[in-house]
DNA sequence: CGATTTGTAACTTGTGGTGTTACGTATGGC
DNA sequence: GCCATACGTAACACCACAAGTTACAAATCG
């Protein structure tokens, strides 16, 4: 995996953990997200810190969530994994002394900037309960927002 | 530098063969991007495939622009250089198993392709010409669209 | 007490742009 | 025709960083 997959990772796990009756464990949480739990407990500490999240040590310990899930927006829990950079390209020098790569960089910076707010608009704007309905329905056959066929074509893989 | 600079760089490059009297070599463009001859041809090559350069062997050889600034677009630069990827984060597995991760693929997918919608749209929005026009009223010692000083602050550095 | 589970440090791995060296090929002045 | 000039490319090293892995300490509960 070449791209950062923290947030995508976490979304799915804390669906997961609203659905489970007690505290998950690193553990179990690393097999439904097909990794180890130590990657786990490194990305999930940010949700701790954030208070998303409880963790517990010792027998019948765990992960615990603390807020519903119509309360957290993937753009809280995109802050809680610690605000991973967002874009691959970017300026070849952020404080250069040419003139013309300073306007270059002036056009660059507009366009991203504009890109990363329509972004952390989007984010902001789903809820993980939206997320966990969404499901809902894909578990009784329908298939709600847009098609999930293609949808790793231009973002994901090469 | 971590991040992917090859659209930078090009449309830096372009600006200043479109001031140039003759041919660029590749030593020039090295030392005006402050890098290596070889990564520059290697990255050229894609412009003058797409049609937006020329390159001449031998004696008085080098590149040359073969379009006016004001009928290129940020956009034509990036479909040249092959169209980097533009996002550093996404999907931790584009074509998952289990309903919850697909749920939350949709949504980040969804927010993503917004935000991707985003960025092309500026960058076909804004022609090399208006570059070149910002890079003049800096000589002149304005500084036009937006502050430079803090550019590279959420889009660059660490 | 001992099994369970988190908390971390330390190290390895994989990836992709970038940097570098080396050599082949084409061009044009002398 | 030679030969310096420049592009064209292959081959390899380098670097940053998320992810994977190993190891061990610390806390908790039956």
């Amino acid at each position: 995996m070449q791209l950062d997959g923290r947030l995508s990772r976490m979304l799915h796990l804390l669906i997961h953990m609203d659905r489970a009756k007690g505290p998950v464990t690193s553990t179990d949480a690393a097999e439904m997200l097909h990794t180890n739990p130590v990657v786990v407990r490194r990305t999930m500490a940010g949700l701790r810190d954030a208070g998303l999240v409880r963790s517990v040590k010792g027998h019948a310990g765990g992960w615990t969530l603390l807020k519903p899930l119509d309360s957290v927006t993937m753009l809280d829990v995109y802050h809680a994994v610690g605000e991973p950079r967002i874009f691959a390209i970017g300026l070849a020098d952020p404080a250069p002394d040419c003139l013309v790569e300073q306007a270059v960089n002036a056009s660059m910076t507009h366009a991203l900037k504009k890109a990363e707010a329509m972004l952390i608009a989007q984010l902001g704007d789903i809820t993980l309960a939206e997320i966990a309905r969404d499901f809902e329905q894909r578990l009784s056959g329908h298939a709600t927002q847009g098609e999930f066929s293609d949808a790793g074509s231009m973002v994901a893989s090469p």
